[in-house]
DNA sequence: CTCCATGCAAAATATTTGCAATTCA
DNA sequence: TGAATTGCAAATATTTTGCATGGAG
């Protein structure tokens, strides 16, 4: 996913530095959505001299093609987490911020005849789920 | 419903005053999600000595109580809406801003089969339409 | 060698906290 | 009257912008 990435942003006229490749790795490999400051914190390790306003910026490019996305969470919406194409569905763990998608296809139509029931016409949806994964629960007993 | 959060925030301790007063006013009537300053200058028609810093802890107080919700859009998620007890689904108005809440039962079902498939224990979830309202579709044409 | 990209500093926003004056009960 | 509440000012936190330097292509 990585190479991807670069791939996309170079071919997309974008030039690969070393920042870059910092955030990319970090945000690519999380399984969690992250915070710009906590991409800032994790992808430092890589390459000490990042700053953070480059980690916004890097972020919005990514975001801009459609790499990642935002995620909306109880605590914040200001997190960000590798878009996977097709599934467009979150489910995240409350105790450890794991974030995985799921299909919902059969939902659209659904979704449509709430709109006209209503008198919208429907264009957007978003659908997240809150739980606690597996890992967790038995971690805690 | 203006009256009834009144008696709400009294029972649970809290004093009734003016600023209070302009704020559930404005919020409850409201038929679109308002962020603080939003409400902010709003509320100030009614009652002009009102400082923002009140806006924002009448609205954690009502946040609290479960009176409204925290609404999230793509344009940001700092906006309060009344909280409609057992309507738990938003459809929204991406012209206008309009809100309405419709019923979706149904759903909690197949959001546990989805959580069980991954691992998860769902505890909670979020869903929002977005569209544009029969009126904004009538006024642009 | 030419721009794009960077990081710093500072600005612009958004939200929270400390505190003296005010107001409700 | 006494305690909760208020609004101001200041502190925090978050995100964006201006600009001189540095690095990719």
């Amino acid at each position: 996913m990585v190479e991807s990435w670069l791939e996309q942003l170079q071919s997309n006229g974008y030039r690969l530095t070393n920042a870059r490749r910092a955030v990319v790795q970090t945000v690519a490999r999380s399984q969690r959505a992250l915070s710009p400051m906590q991409v800032f914190e994790l992808a430092r390790s890589r390459y000490p001299a990042l700053g953070l306003v480059t980690v916004y910026r890097t972020l919005e490019k990514l975001e801009e093609l459609k790499l990642i996305q935002r995620v909306h969470q109880l605590s914040g919406c200001n997190a960000y987490l590798a878009l996977a194409e097709g599934h467009q569905h979150l489910i995240i763990c409350l105790e450890c911020g794991r974030a995985e998608y799921f299909e919902g296809e059969q939902m659209e139509g659904f979704f449509s005849q709430v709109g006209e029931r209503h008198g919208y016409r429907v264009c957007e949806h978003w659908l997240q789920l809150f739980g606690i994964c597996r890992e967790c629960r038995t971690n805690e007993n």
